[in-house]
DNA sequence: GCCGAATGTCATTCT
DNA sequence: CTAGAATGACATTCG
């Protein structure tokens, strides 16, 4: 999918729209709407539904008002003076001042677009009650999280993220609609949001948790409190349910949003044909001829946009296909790096801090990866801060991996509010790469800017970079030598873990999406089959220490870091089945090696004996020849001695009657063969009968 | 797709 | 009694 340059810089954009509608209590579709209305058409707009013309005209940039976060960022160049220019920041301040409640939170923005989308115009109004009250409060009141909150696995696989998106819309309607993401089978959605599901519950044991969730019960009642208005409070309790799980990472994450409303609005209406490519409309006409028929759309069509597209577009895809954010640094860039970015972005004026939806966010990464390569002079860029890829990939792998949502929040606001102290070294000039970045790139936090490995960084930093801090009080880990050392390695260990085995070679390597995707996806896939399963799960939970150092510890300093840190059941249930996968492993490795040593011995015996055979044999002929020779030599000097030999008479001896027989003293006498044999048998009697007493 | 080697893991026993 | 080593058996991965 191609990129087109926006045209929000000159536009008060989705905002408005949404400001509205609402106030029309219009049913309509905004996705269709988007697509059809130029936003110069506003102004009419907004007479054509009765506002006053201080509210239709008197239009300024933000840069004058102040408090509504990043309006000044889209409008860098707008003129108060400029009655045709559309600033969102003065329109809402003048609609305020009606007593019209709104909060320009993108995921308050997201919420309405998909309440409007949805005919529920009441919950549209009670939302923006509520965030008006929180907003004019504070300044940076809660807001609503309409994506995340939708995905109940809060997955970063995106078919998840995505179905998590429809969720609402999809059990409203008949589960044989197609969706427009074709590649996404619903099972294995479902399948994957399952997984999920139990890495969240697993996740979701820390007793910090508990605590952000009770802070957010409390902060959401105040909330309501300060409405005090009843219709919307009665409204606001139809999302309470969906809000209460994302609303903590709005309060801790509390500004303005990374996906606005202007955002969608700019991609839709810049790019509405390439947007319907990815998206099953139907043979509605409108949509079909792709055409700006603007503000007639408005009146005449809405209802029938709605049913037309309202299942098919989903305002995560659109915020996905956005890359138009302000900026978030690294998140492993907190822990030791300069904030010297590798790709320029504008600077806040304000220090506002930026939500992220926790789903479907890592189908971004590579379309701005295909963005950025292929459309270098896009204006757009220069406004891109591709930290916010970090951030997207963080988050996606958090919630993929079953992080928890307000953890990986904590950490962005820290980088927030880091980054805004640091906001000098955001130049304004494209970096490609940095030779200073390449000390950062040995081990698991290395900053590339090639943005191919960019996800592979992201994943690979993701936990070393903050895990510790949030979860288990990791600031005084040097108490022992042992600690010392590897306090620092874990800071950079890729801690990979995924609660089901095979969760996550399912997750990362399913999910999938044409065009460049599949460069990230093998990268992610990379990064995960680099480590181990153990790597992986203590990852997922948070294990604040390496699989190797775990192993190899002593058993005091384990037991002694177990007691020092606070960690949940699960996690020290977890370290010590590591420990003790890791010392089996270590042990199976030396019993294999032993056996195979033992075997190779063995094999060696058998070869030093069978060569000890053959020498023996070898021995024994020889001796066999050399005894076979003796005998021979008897047998010659036998005869020769008897051919010598006279009787009395001086006959020769016959040799067959007689036999030459030593003596004990060494004489030989000559005796007749009888006696010999005679003495033979007495003398072999004896024997048996030795050998039988014996 | 099958096969074998390598490796991880579990259960069990031994030290 | 506990931790660790040792090991057989089985499963998984990979070439």
């Amino acid at each position: 999918m191609k990129y087109l340059k926006p045209w929000w810089s000159d536009s008060g954009g989705l905002l408005h729209l949404t400001i509205l509608l609402s106030l029309a209590g219009l049913n309509v579709d905004l996705d269709v709407y988007l697509l059809l209305s130029p936003p110069t058409l506003l102004r009419d707009e907004l007479l054509l539904l009765g506002c006053p013309p201080s509210s239709a005209y008197a239009l300024s940039p933000f840069a004058a008002s102040g408090g509504w976060g990043r309006a000044g960022q889209l409008h860098p160049k707008g003129r108060e003076s400029d009655p045709a220019e559309l600033s969102e920041g003065r329109l809402l301040r003048e609609l305020c001042a009606l007593g019209v409640p709104f909060i320009p939170r993108t995921r308050v923005d997201a919420w309405l677009v998909h309440s409007v989308a949805a005919g529920d115009a009441d919950r549209a109004h009670g939302l923006l009650g509520a965030a008006a009250t929180a907003s004019s409060a504070g300044g940076v009141g809660a807001s609503v999280d309409g994506g995340s909150q939708a995905a109940p696995g809060g997955g970063g696989d995106p078919r998840e993220a995505r179905s998590g998106a429809l969720a609402t819309r999809e059990e409203e309607k008949a589960p044989a609609e197609p969706t427009a993401e074709v590649s996404n089978p619903r099972g294995r959605a479902s399948e994957e949001i399952e997984l999920q599901r139990e890495r969240h519950e697993a996740v979701n044991y820390s007793p910090q948790h508990e605590e952000n969730e009770q802070r957010v019960s409390a902060q959401e009642k105040s909330l309501q409190q300060s409405n005090g208005d009843g219709s919307n409070v009665a409204d606001t309790r139809d999302w309470e349910a969906e809000k209460t799980t994302d609303s903590r990472n709005e309060r801790q994450l509390n500004g303005t949003d990374i996906f606005c409303l202007e955002d969608l609005f700019q991609l839709l209406s810049s790019q509405p044909e390439n947007l319907l490519e990815g998206i099953s409309l139907g043979d509605t006409p409108l949509l079909s001829s792709s055409n700006y028929d603007g503000l007639n759309s408005l009146a005449t069509n809405s209802v029938n946009f709605s049913q037309a597209i309202s299942q098919d577009v989903s305002l995560h895809e659109a915020m996905l296909l956005c890359p138009n954010n302000t900026f978030r640094r690294d998140p492993v860039a907190r822990t030791s790096l300069p904030q010297e970015p590798f790709f320029q972005f504008n600077p806040p004026t304000t220090n506002t801090e930026l939500t992220l939806p926790g789903t479907n966010v890592t189908r971004f990464v590579p379309l701005v990866d295909n963005q950025m390569r292929n459309l270098p002079n896009q204006g757009l860029l220069c406004d891109l801060d591709v930290n916010i890829l970090d951030e997207i990939n963080l988050m996606s792998l958090a919630m993929e991996e079953g992080f928890d949502p307000v953890e990986v929040s904590q950490l962005f606001e820290e980088l927030d509010s880091e980054l805004s102290l640091n906001s000098s070294h955001c130049s304004t000039s494209v970096t490609t790469h940095d030779s200073s970045h390449s000390v950062y790139e040995e081990g698991a936090i290395g900053y590339n800017t090639d943005l191919e490995s960019f996800s592979q960084h992201d994943l690979e930093g993701a936990v070393g970079g903050y895990s510790p801090e949030p979860i288990c009080h990791m600031n005084h880990r040097s108490d022992s030598g042992f600690h010392e050392e590897v306090a620092l390695q874990h800071v950079f260990h890729n801690h990979t873990y995924h609660l089901h085995p095979t969760a996550p070679e399912s997750t990362s390597e399913s999910f999938s999406w044409p065009g460049k995707s599949q460069k990230v996806s093998r990268y992610v896939n990379d990064a995960d089959r680099n480590l181990s399963r153990d790597e992986r799960r203590a990852k997922a939970l948070h294990i604040p220490f390496s699989v190797d150092e775990i192993v190899r510890m002593p058993v005091d300093s384990f037991n002694s870091m177990l007691s020092r840190y606070y960690l949940t059941d699960l996690q020290v249930s977890l370290i010590r089945d590591i420990r003790r996968r890791g010392k089996n492993k270590v042990a199976a490795q030396n019993c294999r090696k032993r056996k195979l040593d033992v075997i190779l011995n063995l094999e060696d015996d058998v070869c030093n004996l069978q060569a000890r055979k053959e020498a023996l044999k070898r021995e024994r002929a020889q001796c066999n020849k050399a005894i076979n020779i003796m005998k021979q030599k008897v047998h010659d000097l036998y005869h020769d001695v008897f051919r010598l030999l006279r009787d009395d008479q001086g006959r020769p001896v016959n040799p067959n009657q007689y036999a030459l027989q030593c003596s004990h003293d060494g004489s030989v006498l000559i005796v007749p063969k009888e006696l010999v044999t005679s003495g033979h048998r007495k003398e072999n009697q004896k024997g048996k009968r030795k050998s039988e007493r014996n």
